[in-house]
DNA sequence: ATGAAAGCGCTAACAT
DNA sequence: ATGTTAGCGCTTTCAT
């Protein structure tokens, strides 16, 4: 039986006593100078991290989480791996948590019945996340609840939600989409479409909204058969250009609820024999990698990855470790704006 | 101050002994109950469930793995995000993961330098991982030989090592290309281009390897200057393309090492005025979601993710818990493909 | 400023 | 088959 008092370095890990042995001091001392906690005379704070350096120790962060509560793990949901936004967005996540300190805990999957939530919510418990960032644009509801119940701090976009546990990242569309569509206006576009998102997506319904007013503000008239409903996927993007393409007074432009969708426009219209931006243009939003390489280039709606990663996680951390500086501040905003690449030039009919 | 003989469920969270006394039985017990180890009586282990789903309780992963020394999570490190190969690849890997109960840390980040693969190896040590799948194909052999120093289980791609610790997974390129060429044999090609990947990754000059024999048992002979270096990304393929429209005598059509390097051989294609497939046939490899919805649709080389996924899970599964069954299975094989779709016809000049 | 010791929630001997 | 108990490696009182 090997017991504390015999055990001496059995494998080879080290250990908080392993350390202290070496450095003389007791392991108190070792963990207030790893933490930083209680001010530690810079004498022995010396010894102790030659230690450390010596023993490449680190410490266990099971034993460290059990002890203290505190996982410095967070959570991140997102649906829809296939949009490469999102895979861009984890990246960032995972960058910035990681530069913190943090790990996280990724969900990727679909969100679709209710043992999917149920299993989302299990392992972010299970796993003690100190805070989730729940990115999925829509679907959060049903999370939300659940883990708002437990108690976690939660972060999630667009979706002002009456709980002090809950931060919201506000996104700027207005800013962007009004670009765009000013864009097509300087232009001389009049007959300008737009392939909306699905219903269901709180995102997809704001941009919704900041076109129809940003054509407003234009002088245009909106018309109703020239909004055409999407998906958020390529196939969508398709489907909504054929049913414009259908229509006996066609756009000249089309302006799509994301990149996915507008690549799939750019299909479309390949299909139909039209040329972008010749006989269409076609704007997108989010300005994922692709868009440089679609076929012409996509003018776009910039929305950084980067921005709304590192705003979700410093929304959490503020949860997770009050700081005076910010209490209280539960609202982020990220902006937009336009991308001009190569998918948008004067209309040939006026 | 809070011990444990007067503490009775201060927060409400239950713990193993709420559970032990609501189901009258000791702690051990449930312990048993819930890990199925030692028998425990039918009448007791249902008064357990109960209890447990009564209280709502699941056990503190925290707790159980500084005990066990098993933490139930495994690592994955890719790299290059922005390839959707890879987003696909973790997304499987999660839902096998979580399927089996483990949780999975993501390094998805570039790595670059000796101080981002400290970082990764200082991740998967400190959340003390039973295994990490390295599939970045190619940079493995850094963050490789630190993470086997420290008995870590790995499992790698396509990089047969001679260490009990180390698994492999292989893909049998050879079927796919040795399809793909046949295809464009049978088409009528016979200048046929290859557009390769980096040659630091093994998986790339494997490819290349296929690719060449696959021409030569066709009866075709190679050339050099039909062979390309490119570096599995967009612009790679772009560039690439470049370089096989300068040559004197082109090529009618072209494998390329992957994806990404097909689109971007597309969008070089139509810069340059020709169509595809009818002035070039083009193939690419792994079977994106994107390659429906390229311009035209892309004929490619399959490689299921999910397959790859599972195979490297499994590979780690077995190093983590030994079987008997499958003792010293160190390699898998995973196969592909060639998918057909619009990107290649018979060639118009012979 | 430092150390001794309790105990986080659980598993695994060991005892019955 | 079940219970008792000793730690897993750490943080955090409490005492000095």
């Amino acid at each position: 039986m090997a017991r504390r008092s015999i055990k001496s370095n059995p494998d080879g890990k080290p250990d908080i006593r392993t350390v202290a042995s070496l450095a003389r001091v007791s392991i108190a001392t070792v963990s207030r100078t790893i933490n930083r906690s209680t001010a530690v005379s810079e004498k022995l704070s010396k010894r102790v991290w030659q230690a450390i350096e010596q023993l490449n120790y680190f410490p266990n962060t099971h034993a460290r989480s059990l002890v203290s509560g505190r996982s410095r793990i967070v959570g991140i949901v997102v649906e829809n791996i296939t949009n490469p936004f999102f895979p861009e967005l984890i990246a960032s996540f995972e960058e910035v948590a990681v530069a913190n300190g943090y790990e996280l805990l990724v969900s990727s999957g679909k969100i679709e019945n209710a043992a999917q939530i149920e299993r989302i919510v299990r392992r972010m418990l299970e796993r003690k996340v100190e805070g989730v960032a729940v990115l999925t644009f829509g679907s959060e509801e049903s999370v939300l609840d659940q883990l708002a119940m437990h108690g976690i701090p939660l972060v999630l976009a667009e979706f002002v939600v009456d709980n002090p546990m809950v931060s919201t990242i506000e996104i700027d569309y207005a800013t962007g989409v009004r670009e765009a569509v000013e864009h097509l206006v300087g232009l001389g576009h009049r007959r300008i479409a737009y392939l909306a998102g699905p219903h269901t997506l709180h995102s997809a319904e704001t941009r919704l909204h900041c076109f129809e007013s940003s054509v407003v503000a234009c002088g245009l008239r909106a018309r109703k058969e020239w909004v055409v409903d999407g998906d958020h996927t390529l196939q969508g993007g398709v489907t909504g250009m054929q049913k414009l393409l259908a229509l006996k007074e066609r756009p000249t432009a089309v302006i799509c609820s994301n990149d996915m969708t507008a690549i799939g426009v750019l299909h479309a219209a390949h299909q139909a024999k039209m040329s972008v931006p010749e006989d269409l243009s076609v704007i997108g939003l989010d300005d994922i990698a692709f868009t440089e390489f679609t076929l012409p280039p996509l003018t776009t709606i910039g929305l950084s990855r980067h921005a709304l990663a590192r705003a979700a996680f410093e929304a959490l951390q503020r949860q997770a470790e009050p700081d005076e500086a910010h209490v209280g501040k539960r609202i982020t905003t990220v902006g937009t704006k336009l991308v001009v690449r190569e998918s948008t030039a004067p209309p040939k009919t006026r």
